[in-house]
DNA sequence: GTGAAAGCGCTAACAC
DNA sequence: GTGTTAGCGCTTTCAC
C-alpha cells in the first residue's frame, strides 16, 4: 500500500499537496496532473484508518438491528443502504439477535471505530444511548423509540393494531386472541394494544388466554397458537403482532386442520414468501423500507451538523389485503 | 473519549504499561489495579483507530453477499457471523446487489480500511481478488469460487442438480424444464448442468424453450414459469435452480390454476417461510449456515498465519422433502 | 517489569 | 497555491 509521501516523492510536490488533491481542495493543474499520474501509477489508495484517527471520524454508519432473518429488518436495512450509499457513507450492518448485551458491545464499538452515525431499532431499554450520543456521534432510533432523547422514526403501531383487529371484527369474527410479542417492546406491545382498544370498545371477550406472549419468530408464533387451539373456548380468529410469528400460526393452523378461510388471521407485517396465502389473511403492510430511508435520511442530516431538538416521525402502516 | 496517557498519568504509570495492561501483557499486580481503576474512573475505551493504524490490521472481517433479502445469504451471514464473533472479531456486512462495481468498492474500503480478511460470495469473475490477496488480506470465496487462488467454500450443485431432476423422474414426469440463473454464474450453472446431465441419460426431449433464464429473484421465477406455462408444449415439470425463483415460479402455478400437486416442481434451495408448500415440492436443502461457519473458520486459519495452498472445501446437499 | 521515544498515514494550521 | 510541521492515540522496540 503505497503512502501519501511515496505519491509526494514521485509527483515533485508535497505531501499536503497530494492530500489536497484527494480532498478536492484547490490544487493547480499541473499538480494534479502530476498527482494524478503518480497516484495511478503507484495504485494509491488513502488509508481510511489514518485519516479517521486524524479527522476523528469516519463515513461510516453503523445499523443495528435485532434479527438479520427477519425480512422486515432487511428491507429496512436496504432503505437504509439506498440513503446512505448516495450520500457517499457505508453502512456497517450488525446483528444484535435482540441481546441486550450484544446491542451494548457494538454500540461500544460504534464509538471506539469512530463512525460517523449509529441507526438502531433497539433491544431494550437498557442500551446506554446517552453515552455513545454524548461522545457527538449521533443516533437515529428506528421502529421502536428509547427513553433517550434521540430522533426516531416509527410506525403508528397502535393504528395497525386497531386496523387489523376492525378486519376480522369486519369479517364477522368474535372471539379475537392475540398474539404478542415479548413484553416490553414497544412496537408489537403498542400493536396489541390496539387490538385491546378494539376489543373492549366493542364488548368482546378477553379470556385471559386470549393474550399470549411468544418470542418474535416463527416457532414463537407456532407455539402460541397451538396453545390457543388447545384451550375450553379457543377463539374463532387471531392478531400476530408481527410477521414472523404469523407466519407460525398459520403453520399451526394448517397443521391442525384449521381452515385461514373461516378461522381468522391477521398480521400486523407481511407474510413473507407467502404467495400461497390463503386471501382471507388480513396483512397490515409496514413500511419497513421507507422506515430505513427516513433514518438514514435523518442521521445523515445530524452529521451535516443539523443541531434542532430531537424529533420522532411517524409513518403510517395501510392495509394491504 | 479519554486516552491511554490520562488513565497512564491518573495511574501513575507510563502509557505503554496501560497499553501492556489492555493487551494482556505482563504487568506487576498493583500496577494492573491502578490501571483498572484509573480506566475505569475515566470510563477509558481503547481508541480501535489508532491501534489499527498503528498495527495495520484489525478483528474486522468484511462478508459480502449479492443480496440480503436472500434467506439462503442471511442464513449463511449468521453463519459466518456465528463463528467469527466466538473468536472475537466483528462482521461487517456488505450487500453487492450482484454488480461487480458495487462489489468491487466493497474491496477496496476492505482494503483501506485495514481489515482482518475478506469473504465473498462472488459477484462476477471481474472481482479483482489478486489485488487484495496480494496486500496481505486473506479472502475467501462462499457459494461460488473464483478464477483466483483463493479458498473457497461451496456446495456439490451439479449433484443437487441430478438429485432434484432424478426426483422428478421418479415422480412420473418426462418433459421437465429448467428455469436457471442468470449465465455465468457458478452455482446455479452447475446445478443446470446436473439437469442436463440427467436429461441426457434419460434420453427426455430438451426443447430450446425448456431452458430459461432469469433473474435470482422472485419476479424472475415468475416470469420464466409464465413463459414456460405458455409454450405450445409446456412442460409438466420444472426445477429451479435457486430458492427465490422457486417461489416465484409456484406463486405462478398458483395464478394460472395449475396443480402443484400434479405439475412436478423442484427446488434447489429451501421455499423460504413457505409452510404452505405443497408436499410435492422437491426441495433440495443446502447448507447455508455451514457454508458460512466453514468459510469463516478457513479464513480465521488464514489469519492465524496458515499458509498452505488454497484449499477447496466442497459440501454435500441433502434432499429435504 | 517498566519507561522513553519513534512512528503508523494522514490532515490542518501556519507561514510563505 | 504550496510546503513544513505537529500531532491524532496507539504499539513496540530498545534500554534499563
Amino acid at each position: 500500500m503505497a503512502t501519501i509521501y511515496e505519491v509526494a516523492k514521485l509527483a515533485g510536490v508535497s505531501p499536503a499537496t497530494v492530500s489536497r488533491f484527494f480532498n478536492g481542495n484547490t490544487v493547480s493543474p499541473e499538480k494534479q496532473r502530476a498527482v494524478r499520474d503518480a497516484a495511478a501509477k503507484l495504485a494509491f489508495t488513502p488509508n481510511k484508518t489514518a485519516r479517521r484517527l486524524r479527522k476523528q471520524s469516519s463515513e461510516v454508519i453503523a445499523l443495528l438491528i435485532p434479527d438479520i432473518e427477519n425480512p422486515f429488518f432487511t428491507a429496512l436495512a436496504r432503505g437504509v443502504e439506498d440513503r446512505a450509499q448516495a450520500a457517499g457513507f457505508s453502512i456497517v450492518l450488525c446483528n444484535t439477535d435482540d441481546d441486550p448485551g450484544k446491542e451494548l458491545r457494538y454500540l461500544q464499538i460504534a464509538a471506539s471505530e469512530q463512525m460517523a452515525g449509529v441507526i438502531l431499532a433497539p433491544a431494550s431499554d437498557e442500551a446506554d444511548l446517552g453515552a455513545i450520543a454524548s461522545l457527538g456521534s449521533p443516533v437515529v432510533a428506528v421502529d421502536r423509540t428509547t427513553p433517550y432523547p434521540v430522533d426516531a422514526v416509527k410506525v403508528d403501531n397502535r393504528a395497525a393494531g386497531i386496523a387489523a383487529t376492525t378486519a376480522l371484527f369486519d369479517a364477522g369474527h368474535r372471539r379475537i386472541a392475540c398474539i404478542a410479542g415479548p413484553a416490553g417492546i414497544e412496537s408489537t406491545e403498542d400493536r396489541f394494544l390496539g387490538w385491546r382498544q378494539v376489543m373492549t370498545a366493542r364488548r368482546a371477550a378477553m379470556p385471559d388466554g386470549y393474550l399470549q406472549h411468544a418470542n418474535f419468530r416463527a416457532d414463537g408464533g407456532h407455539a402460541a397458537m397451538r396453545r390457543l387451539l388447545a384451550q375450553d373456548e379457543p377463539p374463532d380468529a387471531v392478531l400476530t403482532t408481527n410477521n414472523l410469528m404469523g407466519v407460525g400460526a398459520l403453520q399451526a393452523m394448517v397443521e391442525a386442520g384449521v381452515d385461514p378461510a373461516r378461522f381468522g388471521l391477521a398480521v400486523v407485517g407481511e407474510l413473507p414468501f407467502l404467495f400461497l396465502t390463503p386471501p382471507a389473511v388480513v396483512q397490515i403492510r409496514l413500511p419497513a423500507r421507507h422506515l430505513g430511508t427516513t433514518a438514514a435520511t435523518m442521521l445523515l442530516e445530524r452529521i451535516g451538523g443539523d443541531a434542532q431538538p430531537p424529533r420522532t416521525i411517524v409513518l403510517r402502516a395501510e392495509r394491504a389485503s
